[in-house]
DNA sequence: CTCGATCCCTGGACGC
DNA sequence: TGCGTCCAGGGATCGA
């Protein structure tokens, strides 16, 4: 599942695979994760694609307008503007499932292909989502940047006070914390477990209720982990490629997400899964004790339920 | 403010 | 082999 080592992983793919490219056509199918399907049916075509990179678990696809030939010809000029930020962007949210990666034309579409864009040497830039619970938008202006802002820290260069401030200021639980993208962008369900158990805390501990120095060993453990993931080109858990179609091997360093009923690397403890912010969590009951007074999380035991689901399918 | 519950969606695992 | 059922999870949304 993309997190933020996937999607910089993926994202600096395309940065060296398509940047520069001109989009000459594009193609959509279905159209339920996208904002305005029409927008980006309008305004892509023609575009370049000036520069790939990841914004949380975003990628971010600037697009110029220049011609793709002649870059300045006779751009800096006395009344352009200074370096204005991203004027002009498509972005693209990988979900669980998404994938975004050049093709030659003559390999066949899988069965969810959901948009193709013609590029202007002759590839396709393909997006593929099984489950849909991707999400891209085309974006300018002042609605791409309050789009933007909506977003937390990164958690790679958010600095010890700022951190600090955005864990100990709540009365959440550290991990809906560490999942909540308006806190930090970019941190997913593997991630946030993987850190919790090298800092050794509980994952229903309340952010406020953390120790200074808790706060900051998480800020290290969590940053060095994502960077040794992006090494390792992420976590190959369900079909996660890279923009190549390379899988990732951060997977083979997990201590705790997937490990449930295993031992713990440091204590020998079996790993415990509990659901904390709604999602699976892995932790070592003696490495990362329970809080005093924290609730209980309650597992399952009241809730069967059956749904029955009345679905219209979508389609263009 | 914070929470759980529910929904979206499909493939894969598992049971019979 | 082939069903049915459950589960995974990021994020939006709603009600408690």
């Amino acid at each position: 599942m993309p997190e933020l080592p996937e999607v910089e992983t993926v994202a600096r793919g395309l940065q060296s695979s398509v940047a520069g490219r001109r989009i000459l056509a594009v193609t959509l199918r279905k159209t339920d994760f996208i904002d305005d399907p029409a927008a980006i049916e309008r305004e892509l075509p023609g575009r370049q694609i000036a520069r790939i990179e990841r914004f949380g678990k975003f990628m971010l696809l600037q697009l110029a307008t220049t011609p793709a030939q002649s870059p300045p010809a006779s751009w800096p000029s006395e009344n352009s503007p200074p370096v204005e930020p991203i004027a002009e962007a498509l972005l693209v949210h990988l979900g669980m499932t998404g994938h975004l990666a050049p093709h030659f034309p003559e390999q066949p579409l899988t069965k969810h292909t959901h948009v193709t864009f013609v590029l202007d040497d002759g590839r396709e830039l393909r997006y593929t989502d099984a489950r849909r619970f991707g999400r891209m938008a085309y974006l300018t202006g002042a609605a791409l940047a309050s789009e933007l802002e909506r977003f937390g820290a990164d958690p790679l260069l958010v600095t010890k006070e700022d951190f600090a401030q955005r864990i100990r200021s709540s009365r959440s639980r550290i991990k809906a914390l560490l999942l909540d993208q308006s806190v930090l962008r970019g941190v997913g369900n593997i991630y946030a477990d993987e850190a919790l158990w090298k800092a050794k805390i509980h994952p229903a501990k309340i952010g406020a209720r953390l120790a200074g120095q808790e706060v900051e060993s998480l800020r290290k453990e969590l940053r060095k982990i994502l960077l040794k993931a992006i090494e390792l080109r992420g976590s190959s858990i369900s079909d996660f490629v890279d923009a190549g179609g390379v899988p990732g091997d951060y997977q083979q360093h997990h201590k705790v997400y997937g490990r449930e009923g295993r031992n713990c690397f440091r204590c020998g403890t079996k790993i415990r899964r509990i659901i904390a912010a709604g999602r699976g969590s892995h932790f070592c009951p003696h490495c990362q004790p329970t809080p005093r007074g924290a609730r209980r999380s309650r597992r399952g035991s009241s809730k069967k339920t059956k749904r029955n689901r009345p679905r219209a399918t979508s389609n263009r």
